[in-house]
RNA sequence: GCGGACGUGGCGGAAUGGUAGACGCAAGGGACUUAAAAUCCCUUGGGAGAAAUCCCGUGAGGGUUCGAGUCCCUCCGUCCGCACCA
């Protein structure tokens, strides 16, 4: 066939794309109406911190979430697709320091910027609802959520850790300590007790683990990353006596927590936090100790340099007596591994049987008394060294609790410890307990939400009343000196009191940004009302999110901030389910070789030319010509400076092009590599389309449907509903790459198909090839909206794709008369069968060993049994 | 340190425990062209063979199974999260 006209145009994006966009904007097709009685689908994309640009990761994300929602639309929803701006945050404040913007008018031409770099995308998004966090109007909402949580007893004020800069005198964030030193001031960071607000998540602690269980759209990775977080333990809590002779003060007995209360008699040493109220007091009489608790307190409170730092402990010198034996005296020692947050904040060290354990006592030299032995091991001889033994075994060493199992030791000592009394309480009791800690979001920094509390000299702490909320921020600030801006406010700082009228200072901490992202997805449902931050009514209609997609980096405290805020909408009227997230995916990131000169310097892909076949691949300089090495594929970031811009992306090769070979090249939930030869190959496959589209739009097809189909026409339609039932399996299961092979091998078929026309189209071959156009346009839709949109003109419909449903699959079409099986012998295939679609076991079988590449195998040999499969495979065990 | 994942051709990857390498990229050969671009056709895991065909092959080693990329155990490597980055 000859193209001719128009169909040997090259398809312009730069001039369809816009086009596009302002048609389905014109008719407003993805505004959402909350009164629409079809069934609701809520998909929705974590929503962007507006940092200034969008970045790949967010053209996935989004690409993703834009084919979930123009594919429900098209499967018949009511579908809401919205967005809006995670807009608090710190590096507005440093762009505040650095560049000398107010935060504010920074965040929010960064949101003019990435607003319409998001709508030269062509997503589909409801921007009629778009929200921004940093608004007064949003967050009003989330200071009377704040107060409301507090009446319900879900807010309560704790001492917490904080990275303390001694130069700068400020609160430092742990991405803000660098090897342990202040970012700006390069001091060493020191740990200091802030009086915080929190949230008491772990009142859910329970909850939220339980509930996992009914997430079952969502990644098992994920559900037990959140399970090991809240990691919950059931174990002892053991009071042990303190030798009085060596106990400070009047402190008279140390409380710890075990979950392995049967290694008891294993027990060479007790350790406390450094925080521990013991720990202070004996710090009170012994400088030495004090000095050791102070060089515990000269590191940072991220949890991985506590981990990673090396283990001390110092003698105190008191002594805690065994619960078993009172003349067995135990060496209590302050240890910088010891956290005060978990359990009593004390332990009792069982160094055969924890590695941490075993380490300590390797270095202070308090040996160690294996009380585990494992199966098989003879007692007399198991003896522990550097590796400390965790597994199943008997009980040795252990007086009464000789040849039990660890159940049955940990069952007998919980029993005998319960009924022991001191001072009319059990000397020991059982406990569950939790590695969730509640939720500190106190930040003293100026972008974020006003925490809405007044501190009174007279009446205390005093909630804002709401009528006076929101409380905005002060716009009149300056950054040229370190700490929170609003901590020096001249007015803003200093109220009345509201209940006393009294002189009275505003609470200058402002809240954690989780926070405002607890709820985004519930103010989206209607984000118009005024007086309440949520309308019930829609909230319930909505909710939860049906299709939740972001980072996996996502996978804890954002998603389970959400989890327990949730619960707390609930216990507070605002909302009236647990979980927001029915479904939820998390995609990979973009990664991208990197560059680098001989100096080191790092080089960004649009100024490096690569030449030279895989494997021969060399690196230059476009400026200089100067050589530049190829270094390992990693993350984008502006560090490594291995970032691609979108926009020159979208103005190069379109929209479509960049959404296309987001989804083609990686599974979704893996990283993706962005590279140039990938880019290329989407864009001549979109011009492979409308000239395929365009051959087909060439052919008169005949006004009625055909009585009978050719076995060309016939194969034809069969490719087209094969790859029909295939996208649509995997639009649903979000395996995009999939999609695109499916769309791949459709399209191969229909120009191979139209190849091989010579003459003239017979009516039945136009007639298929007219309705494959149709299915493969529509199928193609949600990942490249503009093409399919000017695809679907060419083919003569008057209607915008966008607005079309999902086509129809023609079941028959999908079965196929015969099917071939592979033939294996003792699992090596060896030859295929083809037999009838519904042909029985023993019909197989007999077609099986009448094949002679079978009676070779078997080298004349009876089969001993004939494995049939059905509709997959046989195998012919000899 | 703790927790979670991943590992298949030259590359990205496909494969309800059932034909390993779908689909794409890159490469090689050819057609068209004065030429290039674009496009189209063919080949492409390794090895043996003229061919039919056979042998090897999914990070390494072991196991379960008629059958293992897939399940189990041990090891190696890479990546992500760790509570004040968002």
């Amino acid at each position: 066939m000859t193209a001719e006209s128009h169909k040997s145009e090259r398809y312009n994006a730069r001039d369809a794309e816009p086009r596009w966009q302002k048609a389905w904007d014109e008719r407003g097709i993805f505004a959402t109406k909350n009164d629409d009685p079809r069934q609701k689908y809520y998909v929705l994309e974590m929503f962007p911190y507006p940092s200034g640009r969008i970045h790949m990761g967010h053209v996935r994300n989004y690409t993703m979430g834009d084919v979930v929602a123009r594919y429900k639309r098209a499967m018949g929803f009511s579908v809401l697709h919205p967005m809006g701006w995670d807009a608090f945050g710190m590096p507005a404040e440093n762009a505040a320091i650095d560049r000398k913007v107010h935060p504010k008018t920074w965040t929010y031409e960064n949101i003019a910027t990435m607003k319409a770099q998001l709508k030269s995308m062509g997503l589909s998004l409801d921007w009629a609802r778009e929200i921004a966090t940093c608004d007064p109007s949003y967050y009003k909402h989330q200071q009377k959520m704040f107060l409301d949580f507090l009446r319900a007893g879900l807010v309560a004020r704790e001492y917490r850790k904080v990275n303390w800069d001694p130069v700068d005198q400020t609160v430092l964030a742990n991405e803000q300590v660098i090897d342990g030193k202040g970012w700006r001031s390069g001091a060493p960071v020191e740990q200091r007790d802030l009086h915080q607000w929190v949230f008491k998540i772990s009142d859910y602690a329970e909850e939220l683990l339980t509930a996992l269980d009914t997430l079952d759209r969502w990644p098992e990775k994920v559900r037990l990353m959140q399970k090991n977080w809240i990691g919950r333990s059931e174990g002892l809590l053991i009071r042990f006596m303190l030798d009085s002779a060596t106990a400070p003060n009047n402190e008279s007995e140390l409380e710890i927590f075990t979950t392995r209360p049967d290694t008891l008699f294993g027990a060479k040493f007790m350790a406390l936090s450094p925080d521990h109220p013991l720990a202070t007091a004996a710090a009170a009489k012994n400088p030495k100790l004090a000095a050791f608790i102070e060089e515990c307190h000269r590191m940072g409170t991220a949890q991985a340099e506590i981990d990673t730092a090396e283990k001390m402990g110092f003698d105190t010198g008191i002594k805690a007596v065994h619960p078993f034996d009172p003349n067995w005296k135990l060496p209590v020692y302050v240890a910088n591994f010891i956290l005060m947050d978990y359990g009593t904040g004390a332990i009792f060290g069982c160094p055969a049987h924890d590695q941490r354990d075993l380490d300590f006592v390797n270095k202070y030299g308090l040996g160690n008394t294996p009380v585990v032995c494992p199966p098989g091991q003879d007692p007399k001889t198991f003896v522990i060294t550097d590796v400390a033994y965790d597994g199943d075994g008997s009980m040795i060493n252990s007086r009464f609790l000789d040849g039990m199992t660890i159940a049955q030791a940990k069952e007998d000592v919980a029993r005998r410890l319960e009924k022991e009394t001191r001072g009319n309480r059990p000397v020991a009791q059982r406990q569950v307990n939790y590695r969730l800690r509640d939720w500190g979001i106190s930040r003293q920094r100026y972008w974020g939400c006003p925490i809405p509390i007044i501190h009174c000299e007279k009446c205390g702490v005093v909630p804002v009343p709401d009528k006076d909320l929101p409380v905005t921020l002060p716009e009149d600030v300056t950054f040229d000196k370190p700490g929170n801006p609003l901590d020096r406010h001249p007015t803003w700082k200093n109220v009345k009191c509201p209940q006393c009228g009294g002189p009275a200072r505003r609470e200058t901490d402002t809240m954690d940004t989780f926070v405002d992202s607890s709820w985004y997805f519930a103010r989206f449902t209607d984000p118009w009302i005024a007086n309440a931050p949520t309308d019930r009514k829609q909230v319930d209609k909505w909710l939860p999110v049906d299709q939740y997609i972001g980072g996996i980096e996502h996978a804890i405290l954002h998603l389970l901030y959400s989890r327990f805020f949730t619960r707390a909408m609930k216990k507070t009227g605002h909302a009236g389910l647990d979980e927001p997230f029915a479904g939820l995916f998390t995609q990979g990131m973009v990664v991208h070789e990197t560059y680098r000169k001989k100096n080191g310097d790092w080089v960004m892909p649009a100024d490096v030319k690569i030449e030279g076949a895989e494997g021969n691949r060399r690196a230059t300089l476009i400026a200089t010509g100067e050589p530049v090495e190829i270094g390992a594929i990693e993350k984008m970031s502006k560090s490594k400076r291995n970032t691609v811009d979108p926009d020159d992306i979208m103005e190069s090769y379109g929209a479509d092009v960049a959404r296309w070979f987001m989804l083609s090249d990686s599974p979704p939930d893996r990283d993706v590599i962005w590279s140039e030869e990938g880019v290329q190959g989407a864009s001549r496959f979109v011009q492979r389309l409308w000239r395929l589209v365009g051959e087909i739009a060439d052919v008169k097809a005949p006004a009625a449907r055909p009585a009978q189909f050719g076995d060309a026409a016939l194969a034809v339609r069969k490719a087209a509903h094969r790859a029909l039932h295939n996208v649509s399996e995997d639009i649903a299961r979000l395996r995009f790459n999939r999609c695109v092979a499916h769309i791949y091998e459709c399209a191969n078929a229909l120009g191979d198909a139209i190849g091989e026309i010579d003459t003239a189209v017979t009516p039945d071959m136009a007639w298929a090839l007219r309705e494959a156009g149709d299915i493969l346009v529509r199928l193609f839709h949600p990942m490249m909206p503009h093409l399919a949109e000017e695809c679907w003109a060419a083919l003569g419909h008057k209607t915008l794709v966008a607005s079309e449903a999902w086509p129809q699959v023609e079941p028959e079409l999908l079965v196929e008369n015969t099917i071939t099986l592979p033939v294996q012998v003792n699992g090596k295939k060896r030859a295929d069968v083809t037999v009838p679609r519904d042909a029985g076991k023993t019909d197989i079988e007999a077609a099986v060993l009448a094949l002679d590449a079978v009676k070779r195998a078997l080298d004349g040999k009876s089969p001993k049994k004939v494995i049939v499969v059905p509709q997959r495979i046989v195998n012919v065990v000899a």
